[in-house]
DNA sequence: AATACGTGGTC
DNA sequence: TGACCAAGTAT
């Protein structure tokens, strides 16, 4: 069993039917979901569990059911409401996203790959996902769980490389399905299946579909050996106090002194991470103090 | 290419 | 318990 055409059609139509078959009832997924409900969707989910995002984006879909009605109101409200979601510029970037919306496109989430990856906070993944989930534009989506499934399925490795490399994009456009709609499908479920058996920690290759195609798993899934994503801390980065500004800002009824962050950390932390703050546009100080955008 | 960017759950 | 991980993006 090698990576030919044949192994590869072979996969798909395994991977296709265990999607059928076990994929997730998301509200996203559901025939009535507009493409601003995916588009919301893509960028909650960006680094972000989707179990997570689940309570959030029904809330917000209620809010601000489509872009205009976000652009009406002020970026503080996307900010709040984004509340611990982390990662609070996706906030930001949804608001000015919606505001793209309705100067340029007519207040619809544009169906083109290039004016979707024009909006802020819209990566090439994004832009794929969303091309690919809401208008069925068949473009290769990679995510980490399509990365880690090609890695193992192909490859024969038991994880991605830190970063997406040009090998990558190469090997997901030829694993995509030459039929478009089959293309669209094996997105969602090669993702899914990354997502709920080929998991990082402990795969579930006792249940897999594929599991008998897999050139890792028939290897004997041999340990990883290629170079290791550089560790990400958070106690005692600017992150950390970045995070508890915002979180003090948000609940304030109105803006707070700078006073007010004093407990959060030391005085040149402070200062460093609001500077940070008010440069990224997640903060505003007027003559009250600091306060989210408005 | 490497690094910054939130937050919470898991083993 | 601390490292790893989670539908990435921007610089």
């Amino acid at each position: 069993m090698t990576d030919t055409q044949a192994h590869r059609e072979q996969v798909h139509e395994r991977v296709l039917s265990w999607y059928a078959a076990h994929g997730r009832d998301l509200p996203w997924r559901r025939p009535e979901a507009t493409p601003w409900g995916i588009y919301v969707s893509e960028i909650m989910a960006q680094q972000t569990p989707i179990a997570r995002i689940l309570g959030p984006w029904l809330t917000w879909l209620k809010r601000w059911p489509n872009p205009a009605a976000l652009a009406a109101d002020p970026p503080a409200e996307a900010i709040r409401a984004w509340d611990r979601l982390g990662y609070p510029r996706r906030a930001l970037n949804l608001h000015a996203a919606a505001t793209a919306m309705v100067r340029d496109h007519d207040g619809e989430v544009p169906a083109d790959l290039d004016q979707l990856r024009a909006l802020p906070g819209v990566g090439e993944y994004t832009a794929a996902a969303v091309g690919s989930f809401a208008f069925g534009i068949p473009a290769p989506v990679v995510d980490t769980n399509v990365r880690r499934v090609l890695a193992r399925i192909a490859l024969g490795e038991a994880q991605a490389a830190p970063s997406l490399t040009k090998a990558e994009r190469d090997l997901a456009a030829a694993w995509m399905p030459a039929d478009p709609d089959d293309a669209n499908r094996w997105n969602v479920a090669s993702m899914e299946l990354g997502a709920l058996v080929c998991t990082a920690r402990t795969p579930g290759c006792g249940v897999c579909p594929v599991a008998d195609l897999c050139v890792w798993r028939v290897a004997g899934s041999p340990a990883y050996d290629g170079p290791r994503r550089p560790h990400q801390g958070y106690a005692g980065t600017d992150r950390e106090v970045r995070g508890a500004i915002m979180a003090i800002v948000r609940e304030a009824d109105a803006a707070v002194p700078a006073a007010a962050f004093t407990d959060v950390a030391a005085a040149d932390r402070i200062e460093r991470a609001v500077a940070g703050l008010v440069a990224d546009g997640l903060l505003r100080l007027s003559e009250q103090g600091y306060d989210l955008p408005r």
